[in-house]
Formats: C-alpha cells, structure tokens, sequence
DNA sequence: GAGTGATCATAG
DNA sequence: CTATGATCACTC
C-alpha cells in the first residue's frame, strides 16, 4: 500500500552504531524482511520500479541502519570506518548489477599512493547487504538477505590495487579519454555524472587541462561474485 | 543476455 | 559542480 502523501522529511536521525558489532545487531534484524515492510517501518513509500529513484535502496538501509545520509566523502559509518553497500542479486545469489565504488578525481592526482587512495578508504571494510534485485518484482516485495562484514585485504586487494595503478597512470599520463569501461580486470572506470553534458577538469595529452565527462570506480559482477560466494558457500 | 556508457534524485 | 545512493537502457 502505499499511501504516504506527506512523506516528511525527517530533520532527526537515528544515532549511528558505536561499534561494528551494534551495526552487525542492526542490519542482522532487517534480513527478511522486504524492502516495502522496511519502508513501512521507517515511513517512507516504496517506488514502483527504481527508474527515477536508482538509489532508493541504499538509502532506506542507510536510514534503517542510523548512517549519516549526505555525499560526504566518507564512510558511511565513519566513526567505526565501515561502508555500507547494498547489492542487488538474482536467485542464485550472483550480484545483477556492477558496485558503484567512488568518484575519480582527474587532475591533482600527482603522488597519489593507492593506500591512500579514496578507493582503498570506501573498500577498507564493508557491510554488504545483498538484496532481491529481479526487475519482474515489484521493489516492495524484493527481500534484504543476509548482511556480513567483509575487508579489503589480500589477493582481491592486489588486484584492485593493480587496476587502480593501470588506470589511474592512464589518467596521470592524459590519457583519460582512453579508458574505457573494458580497462580494469575487476575494476573499471565510468562515467558518473547527472547527463552527458556534465563536464570536470582532466589532464590532457601535453599537461594541459581538459574538460571531459565526470568518472567514477566501479567493481565488477566478478569481484563481487566472489566476494558473496566466499561468504555463502 | 551481457556489458558499457548514460542517467536519475538529492545534498551541499 | 562534486559526491553520495545506484540502476537504466542501448548496443553489441
């Protein structure tokens, strides 16, 4: 039913966790449940499809589970140096869509190092929280799965780390209107931007600053295949 | 059908 | 515009 006419902006907020083991409590509490009875929970209306609200999801989580809302760039759970991270899967449990990383600044990137890198920062350490992504069921009947904690550490950090150093040269070098989303075995780069008329500064071919559509890191369907197989099997 | 490139909403 | 939350939708 949805029936919310007023839909009010809350001001206030839950109190984020204060501590990795009270967000686990949390977000262990929502498997189960559907998307619409989570948003009954919280009083907000369940979109018919997610044409015009891509985000609605990762939104209601952030909200269920007391994460400051905002762009900030950060964690989500600052404070405990978790990311949330919804991902939508089929019925086999495979992810159905590519994982939204961060936003790619091209210029200024002279000495960046990937351990300090914004990537590295958003994947230290992730509460996923795998839901029902088939588009042939209404978002208000799509299930929330079961959370788990999971850190960047290892071989899945190598190889991101060597995606990350190929493609971040390529934009060091100005080469940035050469990559394209086939760069990256387990992490590509893309446009991320409101439409295609948004332009950011790049580096170009002789030093020289460019204008050129707004990028941002996303993980493949592979990694996070893997990174869900690990946990459920 | 899969994957790349494009796009939608919102906050600051 | 930057950056968050992502999924859409067209092309191959």
């Amino acid at each position: 039913m949805v029936t919310n006419s007023s839909n009010t902006k809350s001001t206030t907020h839950k109190p984020a966790p204060n501590s990795v083991d009270e967000l686990l409590e949390r977000a262990s509490l929502l498997a189960g449940l559907t998307l619409g009875e989570l948003a009954q929970i919280e009083n907000i209306r369940v979109p018919d499809d997610f044409k015009r609200e891509k985000g609605w999801s990762g939104q209601l989580l952030e909200l269920a589970l007391g994460a400051q809302a905002g762009s900030k760039a950060q964690q989500d759970f600052a404070n405990i140096g978790v990311e949330l991270k919804t991902i939508p899967i089929d019925t086999n449990g495979n992810p159905l869509e590519t994982t939204y990383v961060c936003y790619a600044h091209l210029t200024d990137i002279a000495g960046i190092q990937w351990a300090t890198s914004s990537v590295r920062n958003k994947l230290n350490k992730v509460l996923w929280v795998p839901i029902d992504g088939r588009r042939d069921i209404p978002p208000a009947e799509r299930c929330i799965g079961t959370p788990f904690l999971w850190s960047l550490q290892g071989e899945q950090e190598a190889y991101l780390r060597q995606d990350w150093e190929e493609i971040m040269d390529m934009i060091a070098m100005g080469d940035i209107e050469k990559v394209t989303a086939r760069h990256g075995e387990f992490m590509q780069l893309r446009p991320k931007a409101a439409n295609g008329s948004a332009l950011t500064d790049a580096i170009g071919k002789n030093g020289q600053i460019i204008q050129t559509r707004p990028r941002g890191f996303y993980l493949r369907k592979e990694f996070t295949r893997k990174i869900l197989r690990d946990y459920f099997s």
